[in-house]
DNA sequence: CTGCATAGTGCATTATATGGCTCTTTTTGG
DNA sequence: CCAAAAAGAGCCATATAATGCACTATGCAG
């Protein structure tokens, strides 16, 4: 996933659970001012941060090998 | 992934790949001393960084849906 | 034991992420 | 159209990630 599939998948995902950036903030201990840079493209977070928001959306960050499609 | 895990799994990676972190650092255009704290444990390297290491490795990261076991 | 390659660490500097406040813009309902 | 809610953005202080350099530790071959 590159950056902005990220984010895409960050707001996708807090629109589908219908909660404001104001409560992943709070919930996630995240600050709103940090959270409301990163999905709007803005930022660059640390891998802490980005799990913690991921983490209150139910989600969470993974690593994996990219050969979904080796030759086509 | 927790974030063990996802050390764990840079270093097992770079390891199949027999490549040093030298070599990694060079090619992700991340500092070997960045790279060096990663793998040992001692930073929260931000996503871009994490991006760079993971892209030269061959993978990538991504958000995923956590309900692997939703009820046991 | 010796030497070499690879990995880990201390220190200092620079760049930048975090986060609070305030204000502006956009979105959403009535 | 209006007002409230939610999102985006500027300013700014503080914390910390990124990085180079030098040194140490570890593993392995001879």
């Amino acid at each position: 996933m590159h950056y902005a599939e990220l984010i895409k998948t960050i707001k996708a995902r807090r629109e589908v659970l219908q909660v404001t950036q104001e409560t992943v903030a709070e919930l996630s201990g995240v600050g709103l001012r940090t959270l409301k840079q990163f999905e709007s493209g803005k930022g660059n977070p640390t891998l802490l941060t980005l799990q913690k928001i991921a983490d209150v959306l139910g989600m969470e960050v993974s690593l994996t090998i990219k050969n979904i499609a080796p030759n086509k």
